[in-house]
DNA sequence: GATGAATGAGATTTCATTCAT
DNA sequence: AATGAATGAAATCTCATTCAT
C-alpha cells in the first residue's frame, strides 16, 4: 500500500498532479474502467514510471484511494474539532455545509467513494468500503453520546437508530448534491442557498418528527 | 433500449433464461467486468446470437436493467395497492418488511442497482439512475400525500423534505441489509427478527423526532 | 497440453503452418526470446487465434515440442521395427544413418530439443529433458538386451554402462552433425559420405576397444 | 568483448563479486531470463555502472563466459601437467574424478555452459560455443597423440575418432552428474563413489570394447 | 436465424538502456 | 565516475464484435 521512495521524493507539485490523474480516472469509469495509459498521459509521466512508483494497477488504486480517505477523515475531524462548544443541531447544519463546500472543491473525491459499491467483488474494496462505514457511524455515534453528556439530546435516545438515520440521511444528501442525476428532482438545489434552506428543514424535522396519528 | 424481434419471439422461458444469467453476471461484476462469454454459455446460447438480439453488450445491459426495473415497480405497486387502507406508518413498516423479503427473493436485483453508482459517465447509467430515484422519491411522495388527505400526517408537513429523509431511510436500510459488509456494524441483523425490530426503532425515531434543545 | 477443438478441426496443412512456424521459433530463440507474436505473423493467423487454440505461450510451447516428440519416437519404433533382422551393429550404424537423414529433414525439431537444456527452471522443462533421456536410454537398452539374447553380444556386458557409452556417442554425433559450428572441427563432414565414414569408425572403435596397456 | 577500462582498475575484489552475480544469474536464467537489476543488486553496484564498464547485456555476458571459460581452461591445464607421467587410462580416470570435483565447486559455470545450446542464433553465443568444443577436443587429441608417442596406445587408433569419442563420453559424464534430472536413471550416483565406480567401468568398457560377433 | 471461429484493438506489465545530477 | 529515476518499445493476454457458413 506504500508508494516507492522514488514517487516520495517526486515534488509535491508533480505527486498530487499524478494522484489527481488517477483519481480522476478511477472516479469516471472504475477500478476496471480506468485506463492506466489514460493516467499517465493525463499526468505527463511515463507508463514506466507509474509501475515503478505503485507496483501495479492495484496498487495506484490503493494509494490513490487511501490519499483520498485521509482528506476525507482529517476534513471531518477538522470540522469536529472546530464546532466542538456548539448545539448537536449547529453541528450537524456546519457539518452538511462544510461537506458540501468540501465536495465542490472535491468532486472526484467523492465519485470515487460512490464508485467503491461496484467493486464489491474485490477484497480490496470491501475492505475500503467497511473502513468508510465505520469511520462515518462512529463520527455520528460520538457527536450524539457528546450531545448526551451536555444534556443536548435525551439520555433515553436510542443511539444506533440515530446514528444510522443522520448517516443515511447526510449521506443521502451530499449524494445528492454531488451528483447532478441526483439533484434534478429538487429545485431547490438550484436556487442560492438552495441546498442549505433544504437541509435545514430536513434536520428540523428530523428533530420535531413527522408526528401524526 | 429495444432488443429485436427476433429476442421477443423467443419463448419467455429462454427469454428469462438469458436475462438472468446477464442479471447475475452484470450484478456480480459490473459493466467493464461482465464478460459476454460467460453470458451466453450460462444462458446457452450462440455469442452471435446475443448480439443479433442486443445490438451490443450495453444494449444487452439496458435491457437486463429495465426488465429488472419493472419487477421492482411491480413490487412496490403491489404493496402500495395492498396497504392502501392502512395508516401511514404501519405502510411503512410493511414497505420495510417487503423490501426485505424482494431483496432475499431477488439479491441479483438489487445488487445490480448498486453497481449503477460505479458507471456514472456513460450516459445510459446515468439516466437509469434518475429513474430509479425519481420512481422512489415520487412512491413516498405520494404516500405522503395521502397520508396528508386522511389527516393521518399534519398538512403543514414539508413533503419534499420528508420524502426525501424516508427515501434515505429505507434505501440505506436495504443497502445495509443486502450487502454483508454493510450490515456488520449492526449486530441486530443478525438476531431473529432483528431487522425488524430496528427498522421499528428507526421508524418510531422518525415519527417522535430526536427531541433536545 | 491438449489444444482446442478449434485448432484440431483446423485443415491439416494449417495446423503444420502453424506447427512449423512455433517450432522455427522456439528452437531459434528459445522459450523466452520466442515472441508470439512473430509466430502468428508467420503463420497467418491473429493473435487472438493463437490464444484460443493454446490457451497461452506455454500451451503453444507444449503442443509444439509435444508433436516434435512424437515425430522421434515415431522415427526411432520405425527404424528398430525395419532392423529387427539385423545383427547389433549393423543396427546401429542404419541408426546413425536414418538419425543424419532425420535431422535433414527436421533440423529444427532437433535445435528445439536442444533448447531445452537451456530453460531448466520451468518444471515444464525439466519434465520435457526427462522423457526425452528416459526415451533414448531405453532404446539403446532394448537393442543391448535384444543383442544379448540372440548371443550377439556377451551375457557379461554391463548394459547400463554400454546404454550409456552409446547414447552419449550417438547424441553426440548428431548434435555435432545438425549445427555447424559442431561440424567445424570435423573436415570429414564435408566430404561425401564422410559422415558415414565416420561414424563406421567410431562404431569399430567401440566394438574392438581403444586397446593398449 | 572487453570491459572498459574503469572496471579493470576495480579492485580484484569488487571485479569478481560482479562476475560471480552474473555468472549466477546468467547460469540459472539464461541470457534472455537474467535481469541486469537483479545482477546489479547482487553485485551492490549501480545499473549506470554495469553498462559503463560492459556497454551492454550482451557484452557482460560474453565477459562473464570468457571469465568462465578461462577458469576451466586453467582446471584442465593443471589436471594434464599434474598426470602427465601417469597412464592414459590413469589420466582419464583423474580427469573424470577432477570434473566432478570442479563441477561441485563451480555448478554455476556448468551451468553456463549448458546454457549456451540455448542462445544459438546469436553469433557471440556461437563462436563461444566453438571455441569450448575446440578447445576439448583438442585436449583429448594431445592425450592420445601422447599416449601414442609413449606406445601405451596403437599407432594405428584413429586419433579423431578417438578423441571424439572421449569427449562425448566425458561431457555426458559430467552432465549427467551436475544436473539432478539426468542422474535419476543411474541409481549408481546415489552410492558413495558410485560415479568413480560407474566411470570406471565405462572406461573399462572403451578400452575392451563391446565385443561381439 | 443461429452459430462460434477469427479478429485486432487495447490492456497491463517488464526491463534494457539513457542521461541529468 | 557513479548513480538510479525515467523511459518506451515490446511482450503476453483479453474480449467485444464480426461474418462466413
Amino acid at each position: 500500500m506504500l508508494p516507492s521512495p522514488q514517487f516520495l521524493q517526486l515534488e509535491k507539485q508533480k505527486q498530487e498532479k499524478i494522484i489527481k490523474a488517477s483519481l480522476e480516472e478511477f472516479s469516471r469509469r472504475g477500478f476496471k474502467g480506468a485506463s492506466v495509459d489514460r493516467i499517465t498521459k493525463k499526468a505527463g509521466i511515463s507508463k514506466g514510471s507509474i509501475f515503478n512508483y505503485f507496483g501495479d494497477k492495484q496498487g495506484l488504486f490503493a494509494y490513490t484511494f487511501e490519499y483520498s480517505l485521509e482528506r476525507v477523515k482529517t476534513h471531518i475531524k477538522n470540522v469536529r474539532d472546530q464546532t466542538v462548544n456548539k448545539g448537536i443541531y449547529e453541528r450537524l447544519m456546519i457539518f452538511a455545509e462544510e461537506g458540501i463546500s468540501f465536495i465542490r472543491k472535491n468532486s472526484n473525491i467523492y465519485r470515487l467513494y460512490l464508485r467503491l459499491h461496484n467493486e464489491a467483488d474485490s477484497k480490496l474494496t470491501t475492505q475500503l468500503m467497511a473502513l468508510i462505514r465505520e469511520y462515518s457511524i462512529r463520527f455520528f455515534t460520538e457527536l450524539i453520546e457528546d450531545a448526551k453528556k451536555k444534556s443536548e439530546l435525551p439520555d433515553s435516545l436510542d443511539t444506533k437508530a440515530t446514528a444510522f438515520i443522520l448517516d443515511s440521511v447526510f449521506e443521502r444528501f451530499l449524494q445528492a448534491y454531488s451528483t447532478w442525476h441526483m439533484g434534478l428532482p429538487f429545485g431547490v438545489y438550484k436556487a442560492k442557498d438552495g441546498a442549505k434552506a433544504f437541509i435545514r428543514s430536513v434536520i428540523g424535522l428530523l428533530r420535531e418528527g413527522l408526528g401524526g396519528v
